[in-house]
DNA sequence: TTGTACGCGTTATCAA
DNA sequence: TTGATAACGCGTACAA
């Protein structure tokens, strides 16, 4: 039997609206020591109110959804960190859902995240342009929403997300900058936003050097290692100097290819990423790589949902673009040919 | 405005018992056209039941809580997407909180756990024992608990671990079958109740294979690369064949280490770590070590919460003990000296 | 086969 | 300064 504001109530001989008062605070017009009594009774037993029956008045939960892809790609867990930390030093808790990008999970985490209540959702979702789950939960919905990494330009969402064109145009110009001129370059799956975007820095940066674009050395990837691996296989056929991953995972496919294919990095191939994940630093050379922090991102983004969630509606919608860092490490190197 | 289970019943003009009987599936006594016609009406609007609400009566949230150290440390993203899927398959939410092992945050997450009324809880804490918070809470309360990775040998309580003396042996055992006799260990951070493990399973084989202990090439570490990096520096100094590191996380920084001082691995020195993390393939050579799978071990751990959930309390508490498994790689080779 | 009415543990409104 | 009570949305015992 769990102690209710009832049995408190009872035991200080107070109406439990009194005990109520003193719970939250609203209690400058109690007298001093009939507070002071009831403090004491639920030291005593150490009462914490349910959350629950408060949720059914307050229509507040103090839970956020956070909807991502896949908790085990590198990318997030530094990203999940930063929102629950922040979203904790706020009273919130947060779910965590994975969709594997899937359409109808990313549909079914949201109506789940709908029928629970959650105050607020911060959502990662797989595919380019607003995505047909979320367009219409959007729909049928109004609860407070957050876009991370995935940016979505044209929608009035609020959202946080890196420069991926400048990041793209950052890693090529480095590239070129070294004298690079046949530049491969591995992008994400075709339909992600983000990839398009690094895409078209890379393409501006060339375009810049006069370089131009050969469509031969650009192949897709998969944001995985394989994907990278089988990429760079077919990179340093065409002879390329140096290659552009579109994230750190597919550089460390790289790095094996090259092995295999018994070129050296940087002598024979420059390599650079994009994200700067943790274990980085494994990688021997280390890697050279984009920077975008993503402890930095989740907590932006709780912080721009708790701005919304308690704002009026009519705010306007915010986005925080966070700036692209270059990180010059030892995978890169001036190209001797 | 949300739709409730009024609007629904008042648009099929029956009574909201008839309804909600229809929502729960208890409609066995519900004439087929009623059925239908509330069901149609359901389907119109999108209506999905208020869970909060429901809460209020059954007692129930269909959410559990997962309170792990650290999202960032490699080990747990694969445990946390096993207990993740498997909650999910089975209609759960799950609750993430990271306590970084403090004792403060564990005390509070767990108690705000309870506030949130969680059904379960699946618990990793990070010190040796019944740990001060745990106890207390434990005391106060009777929520269905799962503990995970750190065992509880003593307690009646459930939990899912790997046998760690076991692993400890068969890693310390295949360096001793390579002929080594210098082994140097790094072990986790002293109060930790499975490094101890760990490190008994070393000390039986070296005895058993008439190896004296040597506490000069035992080092405490923690669980981090900087601390296997530290380490390794010393038991290289002492000329150790080969060391045995608690977790591969400390085997990163072991090669650092040799790399530095110019040793090679494994020819000068094998190395052999545990956990199996997924980005082990990226060291060359890749790291020998041992294995425990830790999607499995959370899919496992909320196999049991949900059946002391589901269960009568009198049930016994359950134990899942892993058995580790030998992964030969690259890092290990006979020893020359 | 269906409806009425109570109760879950709170907060909020109004009255005292 | 405090109390009585409605309300939140639902499940269920009991009645019809």
């Amino acid at each position: 039997m769990t102690i209710t504001i009832k049995d408190i109530a009872k035991e200080a001989n107070v109406s439990i609206a009194t005990v109520s008062r003193v719970i939250n605070n609203k209690d400058e017009s109690i007298r001093k020591d009939t507070k002071e009594r009831i403090k004491t009774i639920i030291r005593k037993h150490n009462y914490q109110p349910n959350r629950i029956a408060r949720s059914m008045i307050t229509k507040k939960t103090a839970t956020l959804g956070l909807i991502i892809p896949d908790i085990q790609n590198p990318f997030f867990p530094e990203l999940v960190r930063g929102v629950e930390d922040f979203a904790n030093e706020n009273e919130y808790s947060v779910i965590l859902c994975n969709t594997d990008g899937d359409l109808n999970r990313e549909r079914k985490y949201l109506d789940l995240m709908k029928e629970k209540n959650v105050d607020g959702i911060i959502y990662t979702y797989a595919f380019a342009e607003l995505s047909k789950p979320l367009k219409g939960f959007l729909e049928e919905n109004n609860i407070p929403m957050v876009l991370l990494d995935r940016a979505e330009p044209n929608s009035k969402m609020s959202g946080v997300y890196v420069d991926n064109e400048k990041a793209g145009y950052m890693a090529t110009k480095h590239l070129i900058s070294l004298n690079h001129k046949k530049i491969g370059c591995i992008t994400g799956p075709e339909h992600i936003e983000n990839s398009k975007e690094r895409f078209s820095g890379y393409y501006q940066a060339l375009k810049e050097a006069n370089i131009p674009l050969d469509k031969e050395i650009i192949f897709t990837g998969d944001y995985q290692m394989k994907g990278g691996y089988k990429a760079a296989k077919g990179l340093i056929k065409k002879e390329v100097t140096a290659i552009f991953t579109f994230n750190d995972l597919m550089a460390f496919g790289v790095y094996q290819a090259a092995a295999e294919l018994g070129r050296k990095i940087p002598d024979d191939l420059s390599v650079i990423g994009f994200d700067n994940i943790k274990y980085n630093h494994l990688l021997v050379p280390k890697l050279t790589t984009i920077e975008q922090s993503s402890y930095k991102m989740g907590e932006n983004a709780v912080e721009l949902l708790l701005k919304q969630i308690k704002g009026t509606p009519e705010q306007e919608k915010e986005t925080i673009i966070i700036e692209p860092l270059l990180m010059i490490n030892e995978s890169t190197s001036q190209n001797k040919l």
